[in-house]
DNA sequence: ATCTTTTAAAGTTGATATCTTTACTACCTT
DNA sequence: AAGGTAGTAAAGATATCAACTTTAAAAGAT
């Protein structure tokens, strides 16, 4: 089986690069994959090719071909699958993959607490408001679960940290808006502690009842409603994180601050 | 010059992993990279070493050493430089090439014109908040330049275009929350047309008046203001944009719908 | 005879070694 | 100080073997 049909060796040096960019062999395949993928000429799924296929097409050494899929791989453009009917074909989107990517560009920056957890408040008000609007029973559903489960697991820190993490990702599931979700999940992956230390009794209890207002509000259709308590809850969190963690850039032991 | 002293060999075949994954060696070499990173054992602009540094210290052939490179490359962690003096080190923040990959995801994914639109206005509202609360005589500045420049770019609907883009753009900039900008300049990436076919003179200079009152607003650090305004604003938007392309997932014809 | 299990084969990535070529730096010469 | 030169490191090629995974054929049991 030969490689993908759209695309096509470069035989006459490639594209006319403007002014003087020689740019490798591997970054002109990755190019063209990517360039192949927005003109829809390749869809998810589809079979790309094996790095054999791909090294003839283009007319270089195997080596060369594998770069190109080492890059590819990492972008989540393409998985790669070994022995017989292996090779690489176009993922589907791949949203664990590019919150992790996420995460370290914004440790690289070196973002502060506050600018994160303001990002998540535009986020998470706004999927709130859409849950609200276009939650379906099945939602409804998961949510009451999560309420349930956080109260069983309410004097296991870790774990009810982490269900009360589940649970603000399900109302972004509720809003239907993937944008959203690929968004909270980055900025979750960033701002969510593995343990909480500043958590108490007393201020998961006042928590669990927050979210069974927003699940209430949600259910009732109430998108105003849930939108403004998601306001105030975020503010609440955000309030209490850069109080853990202080104003000022993370150069300085930014290892997860606490959450809800 | 050796390999960054940060990183250790795994002698012992490596981390315990779940189950049954032996991982390649070039994922575990990556994967000790990006940990460092986190751990802070590593910080921007530091050298890390070149191929061969790699594969001696984690006694592995130069060809996966290679392969890590490329995949930390991709992810934007190291930037690699050819001849004497080079090698692997660790990169700057790199927004642009995130924002292309983000896009690339939510192409992927096949996320509609509506689901983009909505993410942009939760991102937009926030960020014209914390203009409104942030922002520097420099910003101010800026938005002023950008305002006079649209205006007479009005005739040429290309430059108009890419002008307003702008504005968008530093508005997040003078919010001063780098998390915003950069999700802004991914959601632009997808979203925002070359041209714009439906765009009027009526409607330009409506948008062009609009702009100038959001403007006005954040000079005068009205926050409420400017935030319902550029709520309106992005709703009139995404009223258009939806109406151009139709609410459906982007299978067909999604080729940058209309903007400003 | 048919169905299940085991085994073998083929194809593909993973990895190593060695070599040539190309491009960039830094040093050295003038 | 300017420019040439040598050294260094990535870019690329080729050959070879190992590890893995699916497919299919062969052996066995029902």
């Amino acid at each position: 089986m030969g490689v993908h049909p759209s695309l096509e060796r470069d035989t006459a040096a490639g594209h006319v690069f403007l002014g003087s960019r020689p740019a490798s062999l591997s970054s002109q395949i990755v190019a063209q994959v990517r360039d192949a993928l927005f003109a829809k000429k390749l869809k998810p799924g589809e079979f790309l090719g094996t790095e054999n296929d791909l090294a003839a097409r283009f007319g270089v050494s195997r080596i060369v071909a594998r770069d190109a899929l080492r890059t590819l791989q990492a972008l989540g453009i393409v998985e790669v699958k070994m022995g017989k009917g292996g090779g690489a074909r176009i993922a589907r989107g791949n949203t664990r993959l590019f919150a992790e990517a996420l995460a370290v560009q914004l440790d690289l920056t070196g973002v502060s607490a506050s600018e994160i957890m303001d990002a998540q408040r535009a986020i998470e008000t706004l999927a709130a408001e859409l849950a609200a609007e276009h939650a379906n029973p099945a939602d409804h559903a998961r949510l009451r679960h999560l309420l349930f489960d956080a109260e069983s697991k309410i004097n296991d820190n870790e774990a009810y940290t982490r269900s009360c993490r589940d649970f603000h990702l399900a109302i972004a599931e509720a809003s239907h808006n993937r944008v959203l979700l690929v968004q909270l999940i980055s900025l979750q992956h960033v701002s969510w502690p593995a343990e909480n230390r500043t958590l108490t009794a007393a201020v998961a209890w006042r928590v669990l009842e927050v979210h069974k207002q927003l699940a209430s509000l949600i259910v009732m259709r109430d998108a105003a409603g849930a939108r403004n308590l998601m306001d105030d809850h975020v503010k609440m969190i955000r309030a209490r994180r850069v109080a853990e963690h202080g104003e000022q850039h993370g150069e300085k032991s930014r290892s997860r601050y606490g959450c809800c």
